[in-house]
DNA sequence: TCATAAATGTAGCACTGGCTACAAATTATG
DNA sequence: CATAATTTGTAGCCAGTGCTACATTTATGA
């Protein structure tokens, strides 16, 4: 294996800087944006999401997953009344539609790429919330490029 | 713009919650990995570390650059005396080098796929802790068959 | 119906990673 | 050399996201 050396040269502080808090900034809004997707998915299979459901699927605790649903409700994506499902409002569907397409799309891109699809899914997992929207769009040419 | 509707049946819970188990777990190493590689950066390009220019680069207060320094230590990752730079350990450089590798495959691989260069830098910083070793063997397969 | 199981919600703790403000040490400068 | 500026370190705060343990409500079933 050939070792790879370090650039000689670093780009400017200022310009690493923003790469580095666009990075932090996505990641704050991962969570809301998994569960937002993750409700929508339930709602559709199923009729209803239920925290429990939710806690399963997210693979936490269901007062780990009631406190997230929390803070989706204080940023005004989710609803719900004591002891029955979480629903979204339309601005917590319109967030899940714009992470869905986003998962697809990466998914496809790891797919058309090579790798193997379940390894593309569950990567795709922590890599959907860092693609820029200009990232996407590259995606979305390569993709009609490759296969029409 | 067409409407993307959300999957009528779910991936099995078990898997799903795999997905978001290695994308937190990811992240929890993410700085880690972020300081490591940058230290050894700045150790290449100008001999030394100091945690006032990894706080500019990373765009944080020095005092947060300083706390990640020391959990860098706690994990045996790196080393530094009261008043003197950062250096990394054995094990730190070495994962500075798998970071750098990875950064590299999916700055690279981005770009192959029609990502501006600019773009393509600033979005690796988020997805580079989240490729699985998988994905990357993928991408350097990718690269290999469509550059040469 | 009433007891039990399941689901939901609450409280309190730990860790991470931001921040500001202040203190100590080092370096630069007049 | 003494003072000022920079750098480094510490302390304390907040928010986010995990967790366990306990309380409450709803659903189930004997």
């Amino acid at each position: 294996m050939t070792a790879i050396d370090p650039p000689v040269t670093l780009p400017t502080e200022a310009i690493q800087a923003q790469g580095f808090e666009k990075a932090r900034s996505a990641q704050s809004t991962a969570v809301l944006e998994d569960y937002a997707e993750l409700i929508d998915d339930l709602i559709a299979a199923g009729g209803e999401a239920r925290p429990t459901d939710i806690a399963r699927r997210l693979g936490v605790s269901h007062a780990t997953a009631i406190k997230n649903i929390a803070r989706l409700k204080r940023e005004g994506l989710a609803t719900s009344k004591l002891y029955r499902g979480v629903f979204l409002t339309q601005a917590g569907q319109d967030l899940a539609a714009r992470i869905r397409c986003r998962h697809r799309l990466v998914v496809d891109l790891l797919i058309a790429v090579g790798v193997p699809a379940e390894c593309a899914e569950q990567d795709a997992e922590g890599i959907e919330h860092h693609v820029s929207d200009v990232a996407l769009a590259a995606f979305g040419r390569f993709l009609a490029a490759s296969c029409g």
